[in-house]
DNA sequence: GTAGCAGGTACGAGAGTAGA
DNA sequence: TCTACTCTCGTACCTGCTAC
């Protein structure tokens, strides 16, 4: 009488926000015999199983849980967008370009960087050198295979929570779910050859049913596990934007739903993109590229007359039939860069190669496609940044990952990546105008002190060096600065040398 | 055509608050 | 008082809409 007594109104409430219903007769059985929980009035997963051996219909996938519309306006917007080719801001700076006069003859017979180096090596030559070094690198990390979970195990996991929580409350407990600390650098370990990786004795913190702080998020999380629940069964996907505006007034913000779905991945141990959460389309990708979707549509990123953009979507990790003559992958940090490059037909110019921009900090669709074409090609990646601490650190992430996303590390980083430039110590070097650079504020100095001490500076010793000629010039400099010297000078001047001589770090 | 704003994807740091 | 946790704010990038 006790148990049902405590359980059946927490059940009901339970049940409510879970949207599964428990049959509470067996339940109570279930407790007493130990044996699994019978959920009705949804499908199964078992039948979700049956399902997956019929094999499962592309249809459900085309068919989101809301917003559907919503999302589509933005992907064809965005399509639309890039396929005209530059955008507003791109073409603004094209016109503020015009004019630039070129330094670069009146640096000839000045002792360059370049000329320190012995002799120059031939492009072919240093990129291949390059890559031997990057393959002996990830030939220490651990294994690349990317591992495909189902949907059984996934609901499997989801149960696993819900059973937990009702075996709390038939034991008069309050239920308590344990999340990982993931923002704490405590669980976080260097490795050279993965990145930032959680350690496996992680600190953990405990979100309490029945403390007046954290009920309400026990019971968002509970909520938002009932949608992914949905989502799997039905094989339907949703971005996280999406489960916000399915009910605004319950979640208060975006940050908050944003913060659960990653707490729940990082519960589950399973990636965000198998919990069938999605994000908008962001990066993009252009070059000596074609590849063959899912579902069998063949898609070509290649260069030519007409500009190519291919946006990169959630379903990158599936794709197959990788063919590219590419020498190198090259990770433009802003889109207004990336596009100029287009124009210039930087991909075909110098020697074919791949463009990549996450447009600012990279989604996890585009850390994914970088981390497979570093798995299927095995060709040198660079990247190209601001000179400023924003620009480091998003190069870090996708070299070395985030604090927060530190559980995925193994399918985001490629540790081999190499910085190509902006260096701080090219700012000197090609003796930019000082207009042309920007004073670090405070935020930025206090940004790239705490970076400093990170933990995979220590073995960048040329990474710590170009940080502390940053620091010490207490000057930034955006990609753009670069226009000072003459409007094409990036990719006539700036990327061939660099790419010649071996100019990265 | 341009500027401003809202809203979208991320990230981290630090202040504030509640509980032990 | 200390610790753990949450929330806010700031940074980067972008697009789309609206008013002027």
């Amino acid at each position: 009488m006790a148990f049902r007594k405590f359980t059946s109104p927490l059940i009901s409430h339970l049940t409510v926000l879970v949207g599964i219903e428990i049959e509470q007769s067996r339940l109570s059985q279930c407790m007493l015999s130990g044996k699994s929980l019978v959920i009705k009035g949804v499908k199964s997963h078992w039948s979700v199983r049956k399902g997956e051996e019929r094999g499962v219909s592309q249809k459900g996938r085309e068919k989101p849980l809301v917003s559907q519309k919503g999302r589509e306006q933005r992907c064809q917007s965005a399509r639309v967008g890039k396929a005209i080719g530059l955008s507003e801001r791109a073409r603004k700076e094209v016109s503020v370009r015009r004019g630039g006069k070129s330094r670069w003859s009146a640096r000839k017979g000045r002792k360059s960087y370049w000329s320190v180096r012995k002799g120059g090596v031939s492009l072919l030559r240093s990129i291949k050198e390059a890559a031997r070094e990057e393959t002996r690198i990830v030939e220490t990390g651990p294994s690349n295979n990317i591992c495909q979970i189902t949907s059984s195990e996934i609901l499997g996991a989801i149960e696993n929570v819900i059973q937990d929580i009702v075996t709390s409350l038939a034991r008069n407990k309050a239920p308590v779910l344990t999340l990982v600390n993931r923002s704490d650098w405590g669980n976080i370990q260097f490795k050279d050859s993965v990145g930032l990786q959680m350690i496996s004795h992680y600190t953990t913190r405990k979100i309490k049913s029945d403390c007046p702080k954290s009920a309400p998020k026990f019971a968002l999380i509970l909520k938002i596990l009932s949608v992914i629940y949905k989502m799997v069964q039905n094989n339907t996907y949703a971005t996280k934007r999406d489960i916000y505006y399915s009910d605004t007034l319950l979640f208060g913000s975006q940050s908050v739903v944003d913060n659960i779905v990653n707490d729940i991945s990082c519960m589950l141990k399973i990636p965000r993109r198998s919990l069938h959460i999605l994000s908008t389309t962001k990066g993009c990708i252009a070059g000596n590229l074609s590849y063959t979707e899912e579902d069998g549509t063949k898609v070509n990123c290649t260069c030519s007359a007409t500009v190519c953009i291919t946006n990169i979507n959630i379903f990158i990790l599936n794709i197959k039939d990788v063919i590219t003559d590419a020498k190198f992958i090259l990770i433009v940090e802003k889109d207004a860069t990336f596009q100029r490059l287009l124009d210039d037909d930087f991909c075909n110019k110098l020697s074919p190669c791949i463009m990549i921009t996450g447009k600012g900090v990279p989604d996890l669709n585009t850390r994914l496609l970088v981390r497979k074409l570093w798995d299927t090609c095995h060709i040198p990646i660079f990247t190209l940044m601001d000179a400023d601490p924003h620009g480091i650190e998003i190069m870090c992430i996708y070299k070395y990952g985030s604090v927060s996303m530190s559980f995925e590390a193994h399918h985001l980083t490629v540790p081999a990546i190499r910085w190509l430039g902006l260096l701080p110590s090219d700012i000197e070097r090609l003796n930019i105008r000082k207009d042309a650079l920007i004073p670090l504020t405070k935020q930025d100095q206090n940004k790239l002190a705490s970076m400093q001490k990170r933990p995979y500076v220590a073995c960048q010793p040329m990474w710590k060096k170009e940080m502390e000629i940053m620091a010490a010039s207490k000057m930034k400099a955006e990609i753009q600065a670069l226009t000072s010297l003459s409007s094409d000078y990036l990719s006539r001047v700036y990327l061939p040398s660099k790419l010649q001589f071996g100019g990265w770090i």
